[in-house]
DNA sequence: GTGGTCTAGACCACA
DNA sequence: GTGGTCTAGACCACA
C-alpha cells in the first residue's frame, strides 16, 4: 500500500504517449509530435509537454536532435523491454484492483470478454 | 485522449479503500477504521483521511453515525451498482492501455494467464 | 572539442550548491534551503530552484521529505565519490584550458601560488 | 554569488578558440580558419561560428580583411593583456570552487599534481 | 521551425 | 510552510 501522487497531467500524457509507441503508432527512430504540435493536440501548455518529453528521454525511450525533434529510440531490444514492461506493469495493477475486490480468475476474464464482445 | 488532474493520494486512498469495501473485507453496515487507524495504517496526516470519508460519503457509499463513526452503506443495491461500475471502470481502463498497444484480445488474455499462473 | 549548453542558470546553481555541500556548509542528512528561499537568495524565479533541486535529486545527492523540505542524501559513501568526482571534474577542466594555452605545469602552479598569496 | 546566462555554444568555442590563439597555434597577425572551416571542425552550423568571430572582433582579438579572411590581432601588447586576463580568470574561477569546497591550498596542489603525474 | 530556459504567478496536496 | 504542477508567454540558440 503505497500511494504516490505521481499521476499529474505530464505523467499522464507520458503513459499515453507510450503507449502509442509501443503499439507502433510511432516506429523506431521516427520523429514524435513537435512539442508545440503535441501541447495543441492535448490542450495543455507547451511547458507541461517540455516535462513530458524530459522524462521519457530520461527513461531512454525518447532522443533529442537539437533544432530537428525527438525521436524514438532506435535501440530495438530496449525498447521491447520497456514496452513488456509497461504491458505488464498496467496489467498487474489491475489484477491487484481485482484482487483487492476479490475477484476470481474467471470472473475476471468473463468481464473482460464482455468489454471485447462489444 | 483526455486527461485528469485528480490522482492525488486521497483519491487513490479513496480507491483502494473501495476496492476493500467491494471484496468484503468490510460489510454493508460495518464500522469503517476511524479516522486516526486509517491515518495509521497507510501512513499520511489524518486530514489525508477525512477528505478520503468525505468523498465517499458524498458518493453514497459511507455514512457517519455522529459519534460513533463511519460505516459502509445498508443499501445493497446502490452497493451493488457501484461495485459493479467499479470493476469495469478499472478493467475499461486497462483495455484502452492495451488497445493504445495494439494488443489483440488473446495476447492480453495470455498475460493475465501469466500473471495468475504466479 | 564537444561544447554542450549545459550552462543556463540552474545548472550553475546547481554547482555552486554541490560546491557548498561538498565543502561542508549542509552536512549529510542536513535540510537544504527551501525553494522560495534560495530562489529569494538567488533572486531567481522559485521554479528555476525547481529544476537546480529536481538535477541534485536526480543525481542524488538530494532527497524529499514532502512537505518537509529537501535534505542532503545520508549515504556518506556516495557522497564522497561525488565530492572527489566535482573537484576533480573542475580541476581538469581547468588543466585543459592551461593546456590549451601551452601553459607549463610550473606556471599554472606560479599562477595559483599568486591567486592564493592574496 | 552571481549567475550568468552566458554560456552559449558560441561563447564556448570562442573561449576555447581563444585559448588556442594565446597557446600560440594562431600566431600574431595570423589567419585564422576560415567561418566555413572552423564550422565544420566544430560540427555546428556556420552562423554560431560568425557570431563566435563578431564576439571575438569586437573584443579586439580579431580582426577582419574584407575579402581574405579574419586575423589574429598584431597589437602584441593587448594581446598579452589579454592572454594573462584569460589565464587568471579560469585559475580565479577554479580556486573559488576549490574555495567553496573548503580545499585547502595544499589539497588542491595535490590534486593537480595528480592531474599532471598523469 | 525546433527545443530550451526563465519568469510571474496561480493553485494544489499535504502536515 | 513545504514542495509540486501548471499556465501564459517571453526570449534565446540553433539550423
Amino acid at each position: 500500500m503505497d500511494f504516490k501522487r505521481d499521476k499529474s497531467i505530464y505523467s499522464q500524457i507520458g503513459d499515453y504517449l507510450k503507449g502509442e509507441m509501443f503499439g507502433g503508432k510511432y516506429d523506431l527512430g521516427q520523429k514524435l509530435p513537435s512539442v508545440r504540435e503535441l501541447a495543441e493536440i492535448v490542450a495543455v501548455n507547451p511547458n507541461t509537454i517540455v516535462r513530458v518529453y524530459a522524462e521519457l528521454e530520461a527513461e531512454g525511450l525518447v532522443y533529442t536532435e537539437s533544432t530537428s525533434g525527438k525521436f524514438v529510440t532506435k535501440d530495438e531490444e530496449f525498447f521491447n523491454i520497456k514496452r513488456k514492461e509497461y504491458i505488464v506493469g498496467h496489467a498487474r495493477e489491475f489484477c491487484a484492483t481485482a484482487e483487492r475486490c476479490r475477484l476470481t480468475k474467471s470472473e475476471v476474464l468473463k468481464i473482460l470478454e464482455e468489454l471485447y464482445g462489444k
